[in-house]
RNA sequence: GCCUCGGUGGCGGAACUGGUAGACGCGUCGGACUCAAAAUCCGAUUGUAGCAAUACAGUGUGGGUUCAAGUCCCACCCGAGGCACCA
């Protein structure tokens, strides 16, 4: 037996699959389905790394696998050349971004080779080939004429570092996605995408897709689609209406002020109604300097000025409300302004405290569920804490229950002289001071002593004492007889006491009303309306189409989403194809002309002026309108290179056509893709992108299907032996070339593979030992050859079809670790035998070929086989062969395995209770004891209930 | 803070619709072969107690449902990711 040389063997086949083109796809093959098994195309970065290997040599076990399976599987390769990326690491070696980048796509090409991947190369895409950008720039002018991308002035983002504008999804936490720079605000005319008008539908189609729930989550929160309402509040004296969005216009009847974003246009329009003016200016100055990270970091301290001279006037009601410039408020999200409610919002409450603002709630928590209300009753209680943090409670020592101070609210009476009264009559305690309101709960509840439904408002207000003095206690009969006490009780004690009580709404009402204050709670929820005219009394979920209504509001909804800025003042991209005329505006190149090609240039750095290099190369600036044919200027900023991934998967079904982007009937042939994997990074960035551009390529009639994905996977990440990222710094990289190498390609697939679900997002470090374990597992396999010849046995048969069964599912599913495993477990089986057949090793290879392609092929042919076992079909498993002979019969005792027993398989119910009745095991158990019942699962075990 | 997904031996991870927890691999320990080592092969490996048969405990924590819970329900703790002064 020849050593298992994995060097040669692996050259052999790559070079043989390449020459007969084994793995070339045709758009229709005779009697068999279409599949599109795509990953992310890379970046030319120069070195294909671990990760490259995750990503491209995994799928390809799928592609693999479907294709034995009958499919026509298209798995297609290509390069994302365009971009940052490539032109900084160009740049800082000092070589031409093109240069660059065919001289890194040519060395990973062959690194690529290395992987044995059944990638079609005859369908390679590469964006910055003018063959591929004509089209780019073509699908950009069709949404450009459909309206969907407009050259507008923009607070853009800029990276000083990159010195290029960026999407707001290329800006993560206010640093540079990139270069982690801190990006500034500049206003700059800027090419966007109308990516904001498919916001909902980007939303509502993740129902139809089978995407996991985090990705699809991530969207939505990025979309961040939030419904509300628009009201108008007038500006008192003044033909002027403040317009704000809100998602609680059931709170109306709560707004006690109001704020604007600094930079809303009331304070331009109304500066000489505003006194203070200057005060204004200072602070809207002061806010435009902070950056987006410092206005956002300082969450805790709320700043802001009042616009002395202005009242606006609340709609619901038409009372006078002051109004603020704050910067806690937004200029860019909803209207620029809000109405503060500071009872119900946490942001306004912090503000309303620091500048003493009144606090009125008007939605209160509900207890209890009862349909109707038979009378209502208002109470007033008290929230009153000693200097030792305890809290007054009143008990009563018949019923074995506690009760905040106060009680019912009589006619004429304010909430505070209620509680005043009250507390005095039960307490005793007469010096205090009235604090704040601090919460309302409402109480719906039986009354079986009255046979009626009640409604309790229970108001609570937080009291001080200012002396200890007490006077003389005046209860009522019913408290008398309840043997009421007051009691001081930490938070603590009032908690587990309540725990014991019988009526347990009573005490989550009283702890509603403590925990508001103790944890200073904001109450944000549903619930009843109290304090808000008619309506009264409806549930705030109701309340808010009615108030809306009343004050002719409209119900709107916002996102936080943006539109989609895709100019780049940077050389190395797609250039723009639209020509500037004085006369005639942004004039889309013909057609006829189209690719506007990127030129060479001498000097492609980047400049600070927001102006693209090619600004400076006049041949190519300067040209003639195709509109009026009078002196005009090309636009001289390139495109994202997301713009260029946003439809490379269009490409690959057609990838040579010169007529189209792609021919509608390929498109027809392979869209959508059937399963899509990447990272986890590019879930709001290039999978948002390429789903919009899909949809707005669908509407023109241009693409097939509105959704590009049907399957969609975030792939993990392989860590280094450390347990860190692989980083040049830290010293812990992998080379996938030192690798294959030394262990082979297969062994790295294999490794690979064997490290973890592949269908879930994790992080998986680098095992030097487990790689070598693997490597082990393929000489075995190896070594298994001796042993073919004439004899084999039905356990072989067995084993090879049980993991059959396993290492189908374990593909289907993407847990490629699994199918591992299980045919690890059946060379065990196999190795045992003395003599095995040509069968059972055909079977055990072809199992084996989408893992490790190379060493099955050479085990194929080493075997007596023609021709490739990549183009053989996926075998069946026979079901006869899973059927066991014996079974090992698990026997419980109360849910506990007290024997296992191997019987004869396909036993009934009564023969399988005799024999777990008849064990000895078992009868120490039962002993004297009566059997209650003994519960049989067929074919696995007896449970047996003493 | 809100949303989503997770938490299983020393490690990576298995466990179908509730039915033997820890498959498979790594590591560790013991043994065989060898003058020795590497490689290879064989055996053990969740913890505690015990010479052992065995018993008890055990899937983040605490409750619950069930003949039976890693799996279902409730509450909480921890971790990862997304959003975040977003009204």
């Amino acid at each position: 037996m020849e050593r298992y040389e994995h060097g040669e063997i692996e050259k052999k086949w790559q070079k043989q699959w390449s020459e007969d083109g084994v793995y070339e796809t045709q758009d229709i093959a005779q009697g068999k389905e279409n599949f599109y098994q795509l990953f992310e195309f890379a970046y030319p970065s120069g070195n294909l790394h671990i990760g490259h290997w995750y990503a491209f040599a995994m799928p390809d076990i799928v592609a693999r696998y479907k294709r034995m399976k009958g499919y026509n599987v298209l798995y297609p390769v290509g390069f994302d050349a365009f971009g940052l990326p490539a032109e900084n690491a160009a740049i800082k070696r000092g070589v031409n971004p093109r240069d660059w980048t065919y001289e890194n796509m040519d060395h990973m090409r062959m690194q690529m080779r290395s992987m044995g991947a059944s990638f079609d190369w005859s369908r390679e895409v590469v964006t910055c080939d003018p063959a591929y950008y004509k089209w780019t720039q073509w699908l950009f002018l069709q949404l450009y004429k459909a309206g969907l991308a407009e050259h507008r002035g923009v607070d853009a983002n800029w990276c000083p570092s990159c010195k290029t504008v960026l999407a707001n999804e290329q800006v993560v936490s206010g640093l540079c996605e990139r270069c982690d720079s801190a990006v500034e605000k500049r206003q700059m005319k800027q090419w966007q995408i109308g990516i904001t008008q498919y916001a909902d539908r980007l939303i509502d189609d993740l129902d139809d897709v089978q995407w996991p729930q985090d990705i699809k989550m991530s969207q939505k929160n990025w979309i961040g689609r939030s419904e509300g309402a628009e009201l108008e509040f007038k500006i008192s004296g003044e033909d002027y209406k403040l317009k704000v969005f809100t998602t609680r216009p059931d709170t109306l009847y709560g707004v006690t002020y109001m704020v604007v974003a600094p930079e809303h246009e009331i304070i331009q329009n109304l500066e000489k109604k505003i006194p203070n003016i200057k005060a204004v200016r200072d602070y809207v100055a002061e806010s435009a300097k902070k950056s987006e990270i410092d206005r956002t970091n300082d969450t805790k301290e709320k700043t802001g000025v009042l616009l002395e001279g202005i009242k606006a006037i609340n709609p619901a009601n038409d009372e006078e409300i002051p109004v603020y410039v704050a910067d806690y408020v937004l200029g860019n999200y909803g209207t620029g302004a809000i109405m503060a409610v500071p009872a119900h919002d946490e942001r306004d409450q912090a503000f309303a405290l620091k500048y003493d603002i009144p606090v009125r709630h008007v939605v209160a928590k509900k207890v209890g569920e009862i349909a109707s209300i038979d009378l209502e009753k208002v109470g007033s209680y008290g929230i009153i804490q000693n200097n030792e943090g305890k809290f007054l409670i009143q008990y009563s020592k018949r019923v074995d229950e506690y009760w905040l101070p106060g009680g019912t609210v009589e006619d004429g009476e304010s909430l505070e002289q209620a509680l005043e009264r009250e507390v005095v009559e039960e307490t005793g305690f007469s010096d205090f001071v009235n604090g704040n309101k601090v919460s309302v709960v409402v109480w719906d509840q039986y009354s079986h002593t009255k046979k009626k439904t009640r409604r309790n408002v229970c108001h609570a207000f937080a009291v001080s004492l200012s002396s200890k003095k007490r006077v003389e206690i005046k209860m009522t009969q019913v408290e008398k007889d309840d043997e009421m006490v007051s009691k001081w009780m930490t938070y603590d004690e009032i908690d587990a006491a309540i725990k014991k009580q019988v009526n347990k709404e009573k005490g989550e009402v009283m702890m509603l009303l403590l925990d508001t204050y103790v944890k200073r709670e904001v109450f944000a929820k549903d619930g009843v309306m109290i304090n808000s005219g008619e309506f009264d009394g409806m549930e705030s979920e109701e309340a808010k189409k009615a108030i809306v209504e009343k004050v002719g509001g409209e119900i709107t909804t916002t996102y936080k989403l943006r539109d989609w800025t895709v100019s780049r003042q940077r050389y190395w991209g797609a250039p723009i194809p639209i020509i500037h005329c004085d006369d005639c505006g942004p004039i889309a190149v013909p057609d006829a002309q189209l690719p506007v090609e990127l030129p060479d240039v001498e000097d492609y750095l980047p400049n600070d002026d927001g102006r693209s290099p090619l600004a400076k190369n006049e041949d190519f600036v300067n040209v003639s309108c195709p509109e009026c044919g009078k002196d005009a200027q090309r636009e001289t900023d390139t495109f994202d290179t997301f713009m260029c991934s946003s439809w490379y998967f269009l490409r690959y079904c057609d990838p040579d056509n010169v007529e189209s982007f792609a021919d509608m009937e390929k498109l027809k042939m392979w869209m959508p893709i059937d399963h899509y994997s990447g990272g986890a990074e590019h879930t709001t960035m290039h999978l948002l992108y390429s789903r919009f551009f899909t949809k707005a390529l669908y509407d023109l009639g241009l693409v097939p299907s509105s959704e590009p994905y049907t399957r969609r996977m975030n792939r993990s990440l392989i860590l280094g032996p450390d347990g860190n990222k692989m980083s040049k710094s830290k010293g812990n990289v992998i080379d996938p070339d030192d690798i294959v190498e030394k262990l082979g390609a297969d062994t790295m697939r294999l490794y690979l593979a064997f490290v973890g679900p592949y269908n879930e997002v994790s992080s998986y470090p680098w095992n030097p030992q487990s790689i070598i374990g693997v490597r082990r597992f393929i000489e075995r396999i190896w070594k298994l050859q001796e042993k073919v010849g004439d004899g084999g046995t039905k356990a072989s048969d067995q084993a090879l079809h049980k993991a059959l069964d396993t290492v189908t599912a374990s593909i289907e599913n993407y847990k490629l670790n699994t199918g591992v495993s299980a045919l690890m477990g059946t060379i065990n089986v196999l190795e045992k035998e003395v003599s095995i057949t040509k069968e059972h090793m055909t079977l055990l290879v072809t199992m084996l070929a989408p893992y490790a392609p190379h060493v099955a092929q050479e085990i194929w042919e080493g075997i007596g086989h023609d021709g490739y076992v990549a183009k053989v079909q996926w075998p069946e498993v026979d079901a006869t062969l899973l059927v066991e002979d014996e079974i090992l019969l698990i026997v419980q005792i109360g849910g506990k395995v007290r024997d296992k027993v191997t019987v004869a398989a396909g036993q009934d119910d009564a023969a399988l209770e005799k024999i777990a009745l008849a064990s000895e095991k078992v009868q120490k158990f039962i002993g004297e004891k009566e059997i209650r019942k003994i519960i049989v699962i067929k074919g696995k075990l007896i449970n047996i209930v003493i």
